[in-house]
Formats: C-alpha cells, structure tokens, sequence
DNA sequence: TACATATAGTTCAATGTTAAATTATATGGA
DNA sequence: TCCATATAATTTAACATTGAACTATATGTA
C-alpha cells in the first residue's frame, strides 16, 4: 500500500473511510432511513422550497433511477410530498413534510451524538484543514466528467 | 453544506469522492473485474503468500459473505486458487494464479491511464500531504469499533 | 472425555446502486 | 403543422454489500 501511487492511495483511504462511516451511520439512523433518504431530507431542510427529482439527482451525484427509489420510499413513509409539475407534464415536484421535518430533526441529533463518540479522538481542527483540499478534488472529478454515464 | 458541522462535511465529501472515483474506476477494468475482486489480486501481488477469506475480509474492511462472493467469482475466472487448509478443517486457504496476476496487471496499467487523465488537474502534491491526515482517520474509525458488525 | 462456546465459511433476503430500455412530454426547425 | 430530437421519470436486471441464520470444526474447561 506504501508502494502505490498517491492517487491509488488517496481513492484507498476514501473508499475504507466511507465504508467505515456510512455502515455505522446509516445503522443509527432512525425510521429506517437510509444515509441518501436523510440527506434529501437535510437538502430540503436548508435550502427550503421545491425540487425535480432530477435536480435532486444531479444535487447528489446519483441517477435519476437511484433518486425515483430514495423519493418512493421518502414518499411511503410521508416524508416527502411529490405532486406533478403544472408547468411542465414530465415532471414532477418534490418538497418536505412536515413528517419529514421532525424525522430529520431526529436523526440529526442522533448522528451528533453518534459523531459525538469520536471527540477526543479525532482531530477535528486538522480536519477542517484538509476539508478545501477534498472540496477541490471533488469539484475536480465532477467537471473532469469523472464521473457516473450522464445519462 | 456551508453551515453543517466538520465531521458531516468531511464524511459528505469523503463520500462523494468515493462514490465518483469507484464508478469510473470500476467502469474501465477489464475482464469484468470489480474494484473489489482487483484489491483482492493487488493484495497477493503486493504480500505474496495464501490468506483465508477471513483474514481478506477483515484486511479490506468488508464481511465475509462478501469476500465469500469476491472469491468465488474471483476462482470461477480462474484468478485465484482455493484449497482446504490442511491445519484447520473449517479454514480455506487462497492464492492469486498466474491467470490472476496477468490481469492484475493488465488492469493495473488501465487504471494508472485513467487516473492518467487527471494530471495537470488535481495537485497531487497537496494530496500527498492531506493522506496522512486520511490515514489516521481511517485508524481512528477502525479502532473506535466505529465499524461494521464485526460479526 | 464431554460440553459449552468460539470461529470459519456459506447462504439468504433486503437494500442501494448503475446502466439500459421504456414511456411520456417538450422543443425547435423544415 | 409535422417530425426529429431532447428531456423527465420509471422500470428492470445485474451486482456488491450488510446482517442474520446456518453448518461444520476447534478450543478450553469442568
């Protein structure tokens, strides 16, 4: 591993860092909500309003396939609220629940407090150093169209 | 984004960058690799020797019906051999074939060209000095028990 | 020795994802 | 107006993963 290009490196220590993290959120997540149902519900939490499924798939880098699954169940469990959009037959709307709100205010707090187990132990001052430098690569892959079929 | 605190904005982008990175990545191997199945070919070149599927599964961090499948779709392409541990009636014992090494190779080289492209792009400079960083994070979450289901 | 417990590996259902095919509606030019 | 093309959303198959249940074998202790 020490003899691996950097790149294979960094995309190595990403790949085990998000599997670490997302198996252990996504298990104290409350009603059931999976890591991507919560981060819709945030999404429509901060920035308020409506949104098309697409935009929201392109929001989180996902297909629109993977979004119509994430929004039926959201949808199912009255989180979210889908109605067809009057100014164009395609498409459709999607905002927050009421439902939805205090579903999100839950599970904040409880992945808070979850994150919460890891003070003391991880440095979060050096993390926010390094925050900009994972911004940028990010940006990086998504204009480089490194990244999933367009579609 | 902007408001939420360090550790949601670090496992967020850690995420995103896993979640762009794997897809390309795993579209550009050859013969139907998955990224999965090639660190299980890169980890016998690199240490030589046999492991069991257990001590695979807990070197990459996955269950072992996990690498129960890598491994049998891995010894089905002929990749890797697997035989009884003749010291332990429940252990197998799995090694890499010279079939397993050439492909190894071959989409060794794939990759480097893929991330090939991202030069001039992405300071790789900057990247050698936020690894560290990652690798202690990563350390942190393994020990904390902030992992899967250890089984 | 015998039994309780631990460990190795497999299998299964459920979930989330991609990629491709499909249906429905918009849009822009001939 | 008509048609080619683009876009929105859904559906489906294939796949990797988890977590739990299961079988088989080891190990340690009474």
């Amino acid at each position: 591993m020490d003899s691996d290009p950097i790149p294979f490196r960094i995309f190595n220590e990403i790949g085990i860092i998000n599997q670490l993290s997302s198996a252990v959120l996504s298990r104290v997540l409350p009603h059931g909500l999976s890591l991507a149902q919560f981060g819709v519900l945030n999404h429509f939490v901060r920035l308020g309003g409506e949104r098309t499924p697409a935009r929201l798939a392109a929001a989180f880098q996902v297909t629109r396939g993977a979004m119509t699954n994430t929004l039926s169940r959201l949808e199912a469990q009255g989180f979210v609220a889908i109605r067809p959009d009057p100014e164009d037959g395609r498409g459709k709307l999607v905002t927050i629940t009421e439902a939805g709100r205090s579903a999100r205010e839950e599970a904040l707090t409880i992945l808070m407090h979850e994150v919460g187990r890891l003070e003391g132990k991880v440095d979060w001052e050096a993390m926010a150093e390094i925050l900009p430098k994972l911004t940028t690569l990010r940006q990086i892959l998504d204009e480089e169209r490194f990244k999933p079929g367009g579609q």
